[in-house]
DNA sequence: AAACGATACGGAACAATGTTCCGCTTGACA
DNA sequence: TGTCAAGCGGAACATTGTTCCGTATCGTTT
């Protein structure tokens, strides 16, 4: 008898299918490091010592694999919003450090930005998830800084996440283009044009 | 006897290849509008009722034909800059209103963004085509305006010219992102923390 | 006008890559 | 141990950029 059926409740997986999985978000990290996010699938199959049809029994397209593989970046990411907005000076101080980790993020993931913007079917999804978890937070923490009177008011948080992912695509391996320079460009034209103190 | 022979001058070209080269350019710039710059080589060639091959005969790869479609308006963009320095009532004025021919040039070319950082072998050239001609100008634009104290001095050129271009992929088709108001942040972060008057 | 050779053409063929399909294998449970 | 749904491998398919080569055409020469 399974141990849950009906109801609802999640189906019990297989052993197998669950080491494979595993298998597949371990070997996909690290071709993905060594290989930039858009490396083939066929390759990410053969790393974790498995056919490609096992690949897309886990996740149905290659963006799902990737949402999976940095899901837990990317929530780290967002929980340290918060965080800093408890730890840092000011609200705009908060936000600034925490503008730095997504960019970082962003940035050490070969591709990963270029790929977010991406108008493929499938990548809809992992463009809208990494927004959906974020954009909140980021709305956090400019209401804050709006408070505080450190930044304009009427900010809208998804179009400056957006903005910020944008910048990041094709930093690495072009040593004039810097990333992080750019986005404090873009930050400092948060600013509000007449800063109290 | 050949028009033209020897020592180095252009040879001529059959007239029926001229013919096709026009017909490509034409069909290739109706196809971008319709279905984006990334529409398949061969929807390209159908719509200038060729064949493939005569695509690459006239152009080795998808990024030079881009390129050619495009000359002229880059071309165009690039001899605006200083006209409009010697126009606009201040060389920062100048500057915002060159970003902005920019920013709707890439806007309104489906796609034509995303492909500029793609990091795509033949891609290169055309990034590196577009960032020649126009960086120059961009750079006079700065060296102006931050004589003028309307911005920082120090800027890089090439990397505001490339956050530019970035900012503007995947505008069109989200109503939530408009490339024009995250340029003008960006833009407005370029300015002197201190400003005259 | 006819012949000729270089130029250009068309589209089949190739390579890379995401995705689907299906016959075979295997783990879980009775 | 037997059964069978869940799972697997990888061939096959679709799309797209690019190359190749046999054939057609243009421009020149006789």
């Amino acid at each position: 008898m399974r141990v849950q059926h009906g109801g609802g409740a999640a189906r019990t997986k297989r052993a197998d299918a669950r080491r494979n999985e595993k298998a597949l978000l371990d070997a996909a990290a690290e071709v993905f490091v060594a290989s930039g996010v858009d490396a083939p699938v066929r390759d990410i199959a053969a790393a974790a010592g498995v056919g490609v049809g096992t690949i897309y029994r886990h996740f149905p397209n290659r963006a799902d694999l990737i949402t999976a593989v940095y899901r837990h970046q990317v929530e780290a990411c967002a929980e340290a919003g918060p965080a800093l907005l408890a730890t840092e000076a000011t609200p705009y101080a908060a936000l600034v450090r925490w503008i730095d980790l997504f960019v970082d993020f962003l940035v050490t993931k070969h591709g990963l930005a270029a790929v977010m913007q991406s108008d493929g079917p499938g990548f809809a999804t992992l463009h809208a998830w990494f927004l959906d978890r974020l954009v909140p937070v980021c709305n956090q923490l400019f209401a804050a800084a709006a408070e505080s009177g450190e930044i304009r008011s009427g900010l809208d948080p998804y179009e400056v996440m957006r903005a910020v992912g944008n910048l990041c695509v094709g930093a690495e391996g072009d040593p004039r283009y810097d990333a992080r320079r750019v986005v404090g460009l873009l930050v400092a034209g948060l600013r509000t044009a007449d800063r109290p103190g």
